[in-house]
DNA sequence: CTTAGCTTGTGAATGATTTCACAAGCCCTC
DNA sequence: GAGGGCTTGTGAAATCATTCACAAGCTAAG
């Protein structure tokens, strides 16, 4: 298959949140522009987001609403569920694993990971907490395909090395620290510091940042 | 100013982080390759980088550690603390308001607000909570520059009117809906849904995303 | 059946970002 | 103070992403 650029995966996505309520208001078809006018962009672009993947849409009509959010899930590969873990039930780990934005979208926590006893048995919205230790006999008896790290910067690496090791084909780091992993591994990273220093930097330097 | 790249600045936040480490570690100097290795680039993009915003290093030497993070920091506009408010203190926004990443960059949480009467003065990490209803009038007192919004997505477009309203120029919004900002208002969103999603799209696609 | 009115799908053009490649500059040694 | 070895800074080239612009295709109405 051809490349596929980021920013196109991204607004796929957005167009589906988007899609999702339209049809929740009653709404059957949209438009490339209606639907342009939702993710900040335009007609053309949501037109080529969706041409790499092939013909969606019906001339003079626009989308069929189900059809189209049905056939974005399909090529964002949601259509499965996936099961995710989460390594460190600090506050960041918590919280993810409580929320409910991932469980609405087919990322199912099958299970939450950390070092401190104290936490460890904690439940977090009804998975237990559970020691580190397990992982990799986790891994093993849950297939778990994505990691997400809520460590502390020193410890990422680490959990990164022994997750992808023991079969985790995907990484989200909130550690705010590179990591390597092993060619093959899909491999992303939030970093909450750098959106805000990004803010500064558009308020300090004003226009010279293309304003969203 | 010329115009800026915003993958630009995020790299450059990524190079001060790498550099505060290696200051730490006593080095003195680095080339543009190792700071280029940390952030996963090459050399000629840091290079490149740097160039918009002036000329930093020695020509043969590399440059001086102190004085390049010192430069960056200018650049990205840290060289002086920012205000921030976030307002939602359920999961994510307790989370954020006692994240140490936070401070230790010069971002200061000067307040965080909730509507729930329950919420309301609880203490996070020394800041009390109070009520989303103060907002208005605590902005004027306090003028903070930047607002995070961390509450429910039905609420998010209506909080960022009045806190634009009332003063703030940047949001960082994680609440997963597309917000509309007034024009000189610096906006950015994390949607952690998309990231998963992303890393969903490469599992499922094998290839077609380009790695990172 | 034909026409009017829309909207898609897509090459081509434009614009933005990254990579290349090399002259210029600095330090160190001799 | 001249030469070797490195590394920066930067135009030019290449690649990548977005926007333009329009033919093709669908529906509905007459
Ligand atoms: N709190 C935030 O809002 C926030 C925001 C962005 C990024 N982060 C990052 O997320 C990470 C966690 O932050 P936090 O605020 O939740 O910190 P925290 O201290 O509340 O949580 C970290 C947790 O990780 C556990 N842990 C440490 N080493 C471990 C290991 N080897 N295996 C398993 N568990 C381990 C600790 O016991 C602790 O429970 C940090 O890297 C932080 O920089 C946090
Ligand atoms: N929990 C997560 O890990 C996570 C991750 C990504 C995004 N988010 C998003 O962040 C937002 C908050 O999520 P959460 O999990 O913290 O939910 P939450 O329910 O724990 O917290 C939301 C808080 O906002 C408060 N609130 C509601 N309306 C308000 C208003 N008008 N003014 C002030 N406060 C108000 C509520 O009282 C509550 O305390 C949601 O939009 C969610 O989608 C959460």
């Amino acid at each position: 298959m051809k490349h596929i650029a980021e920013s196109t995966v991204r607004r796929l996505s957005l167009y589906l949140r988007f899609l999702e309520e339209y049809e929740a208001s009653g709404h059957a078809t949209i438009s490339s522009g209606e639907l342009a006018e939702s993710g900040g962009t335009t007609s053309a672009q949501v037109r080529k987001d969706l041409s790499f993947f092939g013909s969606f849409g019906k001339r003079g009509m626009g989308y069929t609403v189900k059809d189209l959010s049905i056939a974005i899930r399909e090529i964002l590969g949601l259509q499965r569920p996936w099961s995710v873990i989460i390594v460190g039930a600090g506050k960041i780990g918590a919280a993810l694993a409580q929320y409910r934005g991932f469980t609405t979208r087919g990322f199912r926590v099958v299970g939450v990971y950390d070092r401190d006893p104290a936490r460890v048995g904690t439940k977090l919205d009804g998975v237990s907490v559970r020691p580190e230790a397990e992982l990799e006999r986790d891994i093993a008896k849950l297939k778990p395909e994505i990691a997400v790290l809520c460590v502390p910067a020193e410890a990422a690496q680490a959990i990164a090395d022994r997750v992808t090791k023991a079969g985790v084909r995907a990484v989200l780091n909130f550690a705010p620290t590179p990591l390597k992993v092993t060619e093959g591994v899909a491999m992303r990273a939030v970093n909450m510091a750098t959106e805000l220093e990004i803010l500064a930097f558009g308020l300090t330097n004003g226009g010279a940042l293309p304003v969203r």
